[in-house]
RNA sequence: GGUUCCGUGGCCGAGUGGCUAGGCAGAGGUCUGCAAAACCUUUUACAGCGGUUCGAAUCCGCUCGGGACCUCCA
């Protein structure tokens, strides 16, 4: 089998990946921002690493994913009044801040259990962790490369970008500092900060800041990027593995986390870096600064002015496995319902295949087909391999399909495979379909046994109308079936089968 | 302006030098009481212009168009 290549942002290539620690893979990735709902943006990371977790752990991996939770207040923009986002929503929405940040964490944990998303295995909150934060940053400080100016502490990224033993100020997300240090010159106001460039590690809580801790420098609440440095190196160690994330945290915060781990830990904090891709709408990224967000209950609902139906949050995930994790993915109704319908007879066969068994009875195999088979079953390793090519695994499922449903339409004998070729289409299908892609049916919230009783029970009824040739009545309760979503197929050997949508 | 990515058929999207990606939609056929599903067949591609090469969607250059980031952002 080939080795798993992952494409890294650090250099720009794919590369061959080895943990440092052999069995074991650390990986961190940048959780969500709790000050308010989910939206359909948040879904493309968090399903995309699932999937990288849930395919390394195939590989035999004993993975620790940490992925962590934000509750704690960023300010605004630079030149305004700092401001504590979590606690202005909270003002208005007159509840605790913490309250807020439980409500909004409670529905991201909801949202992404509907996505068959596995737990990561420690979710650190940065509220919890102040202690670590302030600790890393003295750490900084006491090195040289933070200074402390009316209670808030800056990482002096200029002293940091001299020193030739450090990695390149720049080295993830190909910027230069000289040029940013250049272009803000002029802007350089009555601001605390030595250089435009740096950045805050601690800041100092203004009186009407009510997230804030006390610390060495006075009371305050720690800076945008330190979390994920002082939670990580606790939890994988000062380097790890895998560091992933959204493309547009590549800079600034990636690439801060970068410095501030390697002074305070001297060494390169992560050794692949791995960045999604955004998902668009009309072109356009999805965000709150384009006013063009679609939240996760809303589409799970189909409340929103752009939606034309709800969708399933199968549905979702599927749409977003079916692109690269690097490439844009373009939001519209249009492409959900493709992705939807194409979910459906990937779904459908899946379920013919579960129930088909193999018998040979010594007849001839089709050697073209079977190696044919073998071929497809066989390739979705190399494409998971590729750097997580979810959609050509995909894309060989939809191969198979046909195949499968001919074997229970008759087309294909299933003699016509060896028996050690259909045990490796079960096994592929379980393995990539569900195992490694997360894809599960549709959960109902009903019971089923009762449901499938009273189905049984038309289908019997429709069965005696069609016998006698009662075609009105038969079409009455398929018809009517459909449109409660539940659809009747007539199967070639006389019996009825159900689908629930 | 700086950094960077991209432009594939009606729509969504794989694809890094030669071999049908795939899905959805459309067309024709098989099956069916009629449908649906399923199966078979099938149309329209690589933004434009040059260049390298026996051969380019794929490499290089230019032009046009679009996106992302440049201290909230998945």
């Amino acid at each position: 089998m080939s080795e798993l290549k992952v494409y890294n942002s650090l250099h720009r290539q794919k590369e061959v990946f080895t943990s440092l620690y052999p069995g074991h893979v650390g990986m961190y990735v940048c959780g969500p921002t709790v000050s308010g709902e989910s939206h359909l943006g948040h879904a493309r990371p968090y399903i995309t690493f699932d999937v990288v977790y849930r395919y390394l752990q195939h590989l035999g991996y004993k993975v620790r994913y940490v992925r962590n939770v934000t509750d704690a207040g960023h300010f605004e923009e630079e030149g305004r009044e700092a401001e504590d986002k979590i606690a202005k929503g909270a003002l208005l929405e007159k509840l605790e801040p913490m309250e807020l940040v439980q409500k909004y964490t409670n529905l991201f944990h909801w949202a992404f259990r509907q996505f068959n998303c596995l737990e990561p295995s420690i979710e650190p909150t940065a509220t919890g962790h102040i202690v670590e934060q302030i600790e890393m940053i003295k750490n900084i400080m006491d090195k040289g490369y933070a200074y402390e100016v009316n209670g808030s502490v800056y990482f002096d990224v200029k002293k940091y970008a001299d020193n030739r033993d450090f990695p390149d100020y720049g080295i993830l997300s190909g910027r230069v500092l000289e040029d940013m240090l250049e272009t803000t010159r002029e802007l350089e106001g009555q601001d605390e900060k030595h250089n435009k460039a740096d950045f805050a590690l601690w800041k100092k809580a203004p009186p009407e800041h009510l997230m804030r801790w006390p610390s060495p420098w006075g009371e305050g609440f720690p800076g945008w990027h330190i979390e994920c440095s002082a939670m990580s190196g606790k939890y994988l160690g000062k380097q790890f593995d895998i560091h992933g994330g959204g493309m547009d945290l590549q800079f600034p915060h990636h690439e801060c986390e970068i410095a501030q781990s390697e002074v305070a830990h001297g060494e390169l904090m992560a050794r692949y870096w791995m960045h999604n891709n955004m998902i668009t709408i009309n072109g356009r990224k999805m965000g709150k600064a384009y006013n063009n967000t679609i939240k996760l209950t809303e589409l799970f609902s189909g409340e929103n002015a752009v939606l034309e139906k709800a969708y399933s949050p199968m549905t979702i995930r599927f749409f977003v496995l079916q692109t690269h994790y690097r490439s844009t993915l373009d939001f519209s109704n249009e492409a959900l319902q493709a992705a939807e319908k194409g979910l459906q007879r990937l779904w459908a066969a899946y379920e013919v295949l579960q129930k088909l068994s193999y018998s040979g009875n010594g007849l001839p195999v089709n050697e073209e087909l079977d190696k044919q088979v073998q071929q497809w079953c066989r390739e979705c390793y190399e494409f998971m391999n590729d750097d997580f090519n979810t959609a050509k695994v995909l894309a060989n499922l939809f191969e198979l399909a046909p195949v499968i449903n001919s074997l229970k339409g008759g087309q294909v004998k299933i003699h016509e495979l060896s028996e050690e070729t259909f045990a490796l289409l079960q096994k592929t299908w379980d393995t990539f379909l569900l195992e490694i892609l997360g894809l599960q049916p549709q959960l109902l919230t009903t019971d089923n046994s009762k449901l499938d009783g009273v189905i049984q029970l038309l289908m019997e009824m429709r069965k005696e109308a069609k016998s006698r040739k009662d075609y009105a009545a038969s079409d009455k309760i398929r018809n009517q079936l459909l449109a409660v979503g539940i659809q009747l197929k007539d199967e070639k050997d006389g019996t009825m089968t159900y689908t629930i949508q």
